[in-house]
Order: C-alpha cells, then sequence, then structure tokens
DNA sequence: TTGAAAGCGCTACCAC
DNA sequence: GTGGTAGCGCTTTCAA
C-alpha cells in the first residue's frame, strides 16, 4: 500500500496525497474528501522509511544504557521513555554490557535516531566524541563529561557527607567499601565521595575497595572477604542495593547480626532496599532519564544552545540496617 | 557524507563503494583497498534509511508494554532485548499505559519494525488484528491469543493449584483477593486459576475480588478494605507482588501480624519479595521476552510458520507471608 | 488547486 | 570487475 496506490485510486497525483494526508498546503473541500476516503478504505499508512528519507529525519532517539537488570536502569529508561514518546520520538534501546564489540553497536544505533542519550560505562569517551562529531545531538547520563556535550548526572557527594556523618555518629570508625569503581563512572564518583566525606571528617582513608560486580551475588561474596578481614570492619558500605543486599546475605550466612555485629548501607534505594531495611542513597532515576529526553529535544530542535550540566539531588534514606535508632526514622 | 561522495573520492562508480562496503560481489583487491580508505578517511557509514528502503526492511523490532514501572515488564524486555539483538535487530520500545491514544502509537510504531510483540492489555484485540492484518509478524505476550497469532504466557493454572492447596493446609478458609481483572490478562487469568483451583478443592467460591490498580499505594489501600470486612480474611491473595506489598504495610498499619492474624501472598518474585518474606508465584519474566523476540525471528525468515502457543512454567515460592512452617523452606 | 519532477541514500540487476 | 540505472516511498518546490 504506497502513496501511488492511492493517488491512482482517486486519480490524483501523489502530492495531493500527500498534501491531505500531511494536512500541510490547500486542497480542494472535495478533492480531500476523496482522498481521505481512498485512504480510509485503503488504510493507507505512509512509508516511514520514506518519510525520514525524505524529511531527512528518524523520529527516533535511542539510550544506551549497560544492561537493563537491576531496577536502576529500568526506572531510567522509563522516565525517558515517557518524555520522548510526549515528544513525538520513537524510542530505541540499546544494552551493551557483555555484549561484543558495543562501540559498533552503539554506532549502529547512531544510524537510526535523531538525538541519543549514553549511560555510564557503555562505551568509551571515544566513541562518544566520534558519534557526538557527527553533529549528532547526544546527552551524557551518569557518566563524567566529554567535551562540550550535555551531561546530568546524580549527586554522589553530599549524601557521602551526610551518610558519612551518620555513620561516624553511630560511633563506627572501622568501614570497608565493597564495589569496583573501575566498573562504573557511578561506583567511581560514590567511591571518591564516601573517601572525601571521610577523610575531611578527620577520619583516617578507607580501605581500598574490595572489588566486585554489581549484582546480589557477587554482593554476597565480596561481603564475605570484608567480614573475613580482621578486625571485621563495622560498616560494610556497598556500591549500590543489590550489592548491599548481598553483603547482608553474607552476614547472615555467617551468624551476624545487622547492624549489631555489622552495619550495611547501600546506594540507589531500590524497592527491594525499603524491605530489606537497607539505609541507602535515594536516586531520581526517573528525572535522570526525563531529563535526558528532555535537553536531546531542546538540541534538536535548537541548532546552537548553550552546554549544559546538571547535577540531580539525591536523598539519604536511614532504615534499620546502619543502626539502632532511638525512634523508626522511616516509617511508611 | 554519502556513498556519491565516497565513489567520487576514490574515483568509481557508488555500485562499487556498495560492494565493498556490503561484502558482496566481486571487487578488484586493488580497489577495494582504495574504497575501504576513503570509507576510513571520511567515515563513511551508510544511511540505516536509505539502506531500509532499498532492501524493504527495518532491521528492527518492537515491543509495546503497559508501563515500564515495576520490575516485571523491565525484565520482559531485557529479556526480548537480548536475544533481538543477537539476531541482529534495533528494538524499540513502547509503554502505552496511561497514554492518549494507544491505537495510534501502536499503528506507528508498526511502520518502523519488521515485526512487534505486543504485551498485556495496551491496546483492543481489533489493533492488534489490524496490525498482523498488514503482515506484520505479530507475537503476543501475557495476552489472550487473537486470530492464529503466536502467543506465549506463563502458567497461572497448575502454580495457583499448589497455591491454594498449599492455604488450604494451612488450614485457612476464608480468603479475599486483590486486583482487578478487567486491568490485565495475567489478573484475569491468575483470579480465575485461583477461584477454579479453590472450587475444585470442595472450598466455596471466593467473594468477587476488591479491584485494585497495579501498585503498592493501590494495595494497601485495598488491603485496608480487605482487612476492615467482617469476618476478617484469613488470607489475601494479591495480583503481583507490588499490591502484595501495599497490603503488607496495610496490615502493618492496622497492627496486624503476618502471617499469625493474616497471611499474604503475591505473584511474579520481583526482588523485593525475598525481602519481604513474601510467599509468592515465581515467572520467568526473562524467558517470557525472549521467547518473543525468538518466535518473531523465526516469523520473519520462514513466511509460513505453524502457529506457536506456549505456557512457560512458573514456580511457587513459599516464604513467611502465608504462615509458620516447621523449618525454613526458602533459604538463600 | 493541482501535477510533474527532483531529490533523499542506498541496493541490486543488467550491461559492458 | 565495474558502471549505469531503476527502483524503494515519500516530501516539497516550481509551474501550470
Amino acid at each position: 500500500m504506497t502513496i501511488y496506490e492511492v493517488a491512482q485510486r482517486v486519480g490524483v497525483s501523489i502530492a495531493t496525497v500527500s498534501r491531505v494526508v500531511r494536512g500541510h498546503g490547500e486542497v480542494a473541500k472535495e478533492t480531500r474528501r476523496r482522498v481521505l476516503e481512498a485512504v480510509e478504505e485503503l488504510q493507507f499508512r505512509p512509508s516511514r522509511l520514506g518519510q525520514s528519507l525524505a524529511e531527512g529525519r528518524h523520529a527516533a532517539n535511542g539510550i544506551v544504557f549497560p544492561d537493563l537488570s537491576g531496577p536502576y536502569y529500568a526506572e531510567v529508561i522509563l522516565g525517558y521513555e515517557e518524555v520522548a514518546a510526549e515528544l513525538g520520538s520513537s524510542v530505541l534501546i540499546l544494552a551493551t554490557h557483555g555484549r561484543a564489540d558495543p562501540d559498533r553497536k552503539v554506532l549502529d544505533l547512531a544510524r537510526r535516531v535523531d538525538g541519543m542519550a549514553i549511560m555510564g560505562r557503555t562505551v568509551s569517551d571515544g566513541v562518544v566524541a566520534q558519534v557526538a562529531a557527527t553533529g549528532m545531538p547526544t546527552v551524557l547520563l551518569a557518566r563524567p563529561p566529554v567535551g562540550e556535550l550535555d551531561t546530568v548526572t546524580t549527586d554522589s557527594d553530599a549524601s557521602a557527607r551526610e551518610l558519612v556523618a551518620h555513620l561516624l555518629g553511630h560511633g563506627y570508625r572501622r568501614f570497608a567499601y565493597l564495589g569496583d569503581p573501575a566498573e562504573s563512572p557511578d561506583v567511581t564518583a560514590r567511591y571518591d565521595a564516601f573517601r572525601a566525606a571521610l577523610v575531611d571528617a578527620g577520619s583516617p582513608p578507607p580501605r581500598a575497595p574490595l572489588r566486585c560486580a554489581f549484582d546480589v551475588p557477587a554482593g554476597r561474596e565480596a561481603g564475605q572477604r570484608a567480614l573475613a578481614r580482621s578486625p571485621r570492619p563495622q560498616v560494610l558500605v556497598c556500591a549500590n542495593d543489590e550489592v548491599a543486599l548481598g553483603a547482608l546475605a553474607a552476614a547472615q550466612q555467617l551468624g551476624l547480626s545487622v547492624p549489631d555485629d555489622v552495619a550495611i548501607v547501600g546506594w540507589d534505594d531500590v524497592m527491594a532496599a525499603r524491605y530489606a531495611g537497607l539505609t541507602t542513597v535515594r536516586q531520581p532515576m526517573r528525572a535522570l532519564g526525563a531529563t535526558a529526553a528532555r535537553w536531546l529535544q531542546d538540541r534538536m530542535v535548537v541548532s546552537r544552545f548553550p552546554v549544559r550540566r546538571e547535577v540531580l539531588q539525591t536523598q539519604l534514606v536511614i532504615r534499620e540496617s546502619c543502626g539502632q535508632h532511638p525512634v523508626d526514622m522511616e516509617v511508611s
């Protein structure tokens, strides 16, 4: 079903059909009626490819993320899709984690979209720069800036400072950090912020992080390593909630009580964190994605636009896992 | 940067450049070298639009889901993306829930993909049929079949039967069901299965479901309503885990102990369920998405292919919320 | 008010 | 081996 068949059926040119369908240009009332009738009868829908090729735009944009497992990325993507869809863009998603040749895949995605958001440690700065160099509107998410690209991240410093103050207030002095700063820019930022907060508070810097992946099993394994250290750390500060939940399991397995024998804190505030009673730092994940989509739109509409950088606020959420509190500080 | 510029630079025709780039057809070694050199220098990447238009395919497929909030859909999409990417397709996502004109959006998506997966109650059977009628390879996910379309769902009957047997074994006789069968085909299936299992076991059928949306706040509200009934139900059977978590909060708020005063069971086994100690039915969400992607591929490759129907197995997961058990039946 | 036609960027067939 | 060229389906300008 092409525009030609419609035109032929009505006995007009394809230009006229196009005008009617798009609602641009002037068309005689009667002609319009006949065209619309044929469109309806033939169930004509213009080919997106033909349209895009002629218009020179895809009306789509993409988001690249490490992987979708874990509620964190899912939420970001939801926020992104919601805004993008509102703005009339289709959304393409691309997970790179654990996949062969992520660079190629990102470059490939770049050929199907008008703009893209790139999250975390998915591809190298070089590839990001390469994509951006083609003139592709690009925004970076939860990732250090590259060149003059728009970048939206979430705060680690303020909440790390709050967290450390809170933990020191509990009287804790021996900390272990679980997570691999090399794995993700987020972890890097979180670890650095944690370390800086500790040092600024006059404490000795923490030992090197116990490196582990970003999931529950890895957290458990790292938790076991941490808790085997002597003297045993009083607090396990974890790169994200899943690692913290793993650490929780490790403690349980060793017969240690949380928080009496060891305190555990996470990062993100995924749904499970509430039920595990995990003290954590809440991330505005939806807002992260929504912001990226909005900025992308701005860049696609206005050619020259000042570079944007924004650090979204996070919130320390105190629950039971970091120590006994006089009253429940968070109920709901 | 088009194929013309590359051709001109090298002094060959675009046909030759195309041959080299695609790796088809015979090209003299020396010519190939010079073309590749130019491609490299000019950073030429063929336009996806031109390519697709000429090839007559998008090399992309789409998945439509009610919304992305809640870990359930996210996991399905992950499974889908993983397989689709492996198969060389880009993935477009579309959330319909709470959006204006979902039909139009789905039809729109259909113009950009070679195949699509449609989940749950996103669009009417009519629209599904309309999409399928265009020849678009389509598979239905967690949704009743429409016409001759491939459909993959998860089992509700067997696990509902197991669940009911287990609950009856606890001595419970008064059940309340929380969730709105009209909201999603999943809920319909779950409620029907629950009801049938109860009746088959010789119990009286449950009262009508307490209708509520699919999230924690709605679950809490419905939980309050349920627990205010007299006589108070002994078990709240919930449409999904989020509703169950809400019901849990409601019980807590009323000062009721779970499971001593009231038992609560959910459906899905999202991550939070483990930490909330929720008895639930585990869904193979990744497998659901992966299966859809695989079937779609089959349909796109082989034109005529027998209709497929599959019901993936689910697993009853017993935790604390359904009653005291002699020993921990699930540790990890 | 309408039509003809020039692209948009590529693939693949047919000649040479 | 290589080039010419006819599509693929649409938008939009220019004429009529």
